[in-house]
Formats: C-alpha cells, sequence, structure tokens
DNA sequence: TACTTGACTTGACATGATGTCAAGTATTAC
DNA sequence: GTAATACTTGACATCATGTCAAGTCAAGTA
C-alpha cells in the first residue's frame, strides 16, 4: 500500500462522515477507522485535525470539478447570464461542500493555518464576484448610485453558503426556488431593471 | 455572598470574556476565575457549558433590552416603516450580541439544549419576519408574484446576524451603509418600487 | 541473499478540557 | 445553637489531541 492510497483513503473516509454526520464531534479516531488505517496513519499523512481539514476542502474542489465550473461562469456571454450562472454553479456544488466549510468554520477560530485557508477561500470568491460586478457595469446594467464594491459584497454576501444553507437546509425551499428567487434578488438589487 | 449574585456575576464574566476573545477557547475555568469564584460554582449555577450559554442568551436579551426594540418594531406606522425600523435595531443590537450567537452556533451540533433554544429564536425570528410581510401585503406594496412565505424567508436570511457579520465584520461596511443598503435591498427585493 | 528504506502498526504517554464527587467552611435564618 | 444555603478545595474519571519509540513488512538495491 503506498502512501498516496492511504493519504486518500482517509480523505475519502473524513469525507463521508463529516458529511454524514454534519462534522460534530468527528473524531480522528473515528476517521482513521473508517479509512480502516490505524489512528498514528493519520498524523503521518497530515500535521493535525487543521492540516487535514484543509486538505480536505482541496480534494473535494478537485473531485467536484470547482475550477472547470468556475470556468463556466468566466465563459457566459453577458454579465447577466455571469450571474444566472454562478447562481446555478452553486446550486449543484453547495450540497456537497457545505458539511465541510462548517467543519472548517468551526475550527478556524482555533487554528491559524485553517483561518488562512478560510480567509484565501473568501478572497478568492470576492474576486469572483467583482469580476462579474465589473461586468455588469460595463454592459451598462449595474445601478448607478450602487458602488461597485458596494455590489460585489452584496452579490459574495447573497450567494455564500451560508445563504444558500438558511434558505434551502433550514426553510426548505427546493435548488430550483432557490435558483430563481436569488437570481431574481440579485437582478433587482443589483441592476437598474 | 447569595447564589444571585454568584449567578450573575459568571454571566458577565462569560459575557465579557466571550465577547472579547470571539468565543474560542474560553474555558469554564477561565470564566470561573475571571467572576472570581471557584470552578464548580459555575456547575452549581448551570449544568454544564450549554446550560450557561443559554442562559446568557437570555441574559443579553434583557439587559439589552430586546423585548423594547422589538415592540418598537410592532409600533411601526407602516409595513414600510417597520422594516427600516427593523434593520435600525439590529444594527445596534447586533454588536453586542453576535460573539454569543457564534458561541451557540458552535455549541448546537453537539448539545440538544442548545439546539433546541438556538431553533427556538430562529423561529421567533421568522415570526417576526411574517408579521412584517403581513402588514407588507395588506399595505399592497409587497410584489405579487412573490409568495408571503419567500418574501419572509428572504427577509429573515437578509436580516440575519450571519449577513451582518459578513458585511461589517469582514468587509468593513459601517453602521450606516449596512443600514441603507440593506433597506434599499429589502425594498427592491420584497416590494413593487 | 542480505540490507536498506518507506509506509505503516502497536501501544504507551503527556496534556488539557469537561463534568462529577465528597468533604469541609462560612453566612443567614430560625 | 442548629440547620440550611451557597459556596470552596481537591481528587478523580473520561475523552480527544497530539507525540514518541519500537516493531513489522514489502519492495528495491547491492
Amino acid at each position: 500500500m503506498s502512501r498516496k492510497n492511504s493519504r486518500t483513503r482517509i480523505l475519502d473516509a473524513a469525507l463521508t462522515l463529516i458529511t454524514k454526520r454534519g462534522e460534530a464531534g468527528v473524531t480522528m479516531a473515528e476517521i482513521a477507522k473508517a479509512a480502516r488505517v490505524s489512528r498514528q496513519a493519520v498524523y503521518l499523512n497530515f500535521a493535525d485535525r487543521g492540516d487535514l481539514l484543509i486538505a480536505l476542502v482541496r480534494y473535494v474542489d478537485e473531485k467536484r470539478g470547482l475550477a472547470q465550473e468556475i470556468q463556466k461562469i468566466a465563459n457566459a456571454p453577458t454579465g447577466l447570464e455571469a450571474l444566472r450562472v454562478m447562481v446555478s454553479v452553486q446550486v449543484r456544488m453547495n450540497p456537497g461542500v457545505w458539511a465541510i466549510a462548517r467543519a472548517m468554520d468551526a475550527v478556524r477560530r482555533t487554528d491559524q493555518a485553517v483561518e488562512r485557508s478560510w480567509l484565501d477561500r473568501l478572497n478568492s470568491r470576492l474576486e469572483g464576484c467583482r469580476a462579474i460586478v465589473a461586468r455588469l457595469a460595463r454592459d451598462g446594467v449595474l445601478r448607478k448610485e450602487l458602488p461597485a464594491s458596494a455590489a460585489a459584497d452584496i452579490l459574495w454576501s447573497v450567494t455564500s453558503l451560508r445563504t444558500w444553507e438558511d434558505l434551502v437546509l433550514q426553510r426548505g425551499w427546493t435548488a430550483a426556488q432557490y435558483e430563481e428567487r436569488i437570481y431574481k434578488l440579485l437582478l433587482s438589487t443589483l441592476t437598474s431593471k
């Protein structure tokens, strides 16, 4: 068994456990057991809990093809189309990602490295939002009285995982409802009709 | 020293520590020390960590006069005014409340009682949102194509502590900017101009 | 064939937080 | 003067994290 095999087995096990049990009380020992590996093997592959989580996010991104999905947004013909595609990408990605995001959020207060990784992702999402707002502005559909930075912040916040969690997981919106209503919200908030 | 004194001293100490240090790694021993009380006194007054947190939210609500603030919303002359007052109440209350909310959110996954208390508050806020939406509908300003339940969900999500945290704490919006922009967002999303 | 190396296992250990228990002390209330 | 109340002190069990040392086992190399 090569190290690589162990490593991905551990990642898969962690992913399954955290996704299924909502992050709470998933212990390193349980992850090791689920990966059919000794607890110490986990520490040989990952420095600590935070390190495992950071690796896990990357792993999930890759597994789900995040990069390609983001490309789809950039490839949209217009700013408005980009907006629509962004919401639709979210709808597809979030169900598989939110549990790991919760887990990171829980640890980041006590783990510098996790906090950095968290802020990294946060910033790159914000960059994406700025790009879309810039396109809206170029297309001349951005509300005149709204500063671009504020528009990007709003887009970023409204399309956050947290909002999705609130509306879909808590309030029971279907994916289709979320997609349509959030798009409309963004339309009426960010654009002039 | 009566029990009541110890109890409020503990609550004040916990409030200060959690508010200052952002909830992470605030230990029962630290709280006890800050309250100049033995660690066991904490367990005599509160069953466990979760119980302390639950008591803490109530304590903060009372201290900050949450009930009166909510009354102000109900007293607003129109639905649109209620909406505005709601946002303004939020701006004033959130800074003193968010740290405790974070702490509860962190524990609720592993603590049934905390989860119940969390859902309680969540539901009562949702009720408040429904009431405002009902007033908007009665005033005839609610968007026709938007179901009241969806409107309430959106209002609830947009005015959540999380959104406030994102925009004010993370993105650095001032209180005034938050108040104005969120009100406008709600206006353009929920009402027909 | 013997030797080394890499990847892992086993089991022990230190640390730190939570929550519990038993026994003692001081203040108040009757 | 006694009993109850509200603590304090100190010990203890439990559990998760992370570390360490020694051993196994298969593959590649001399």
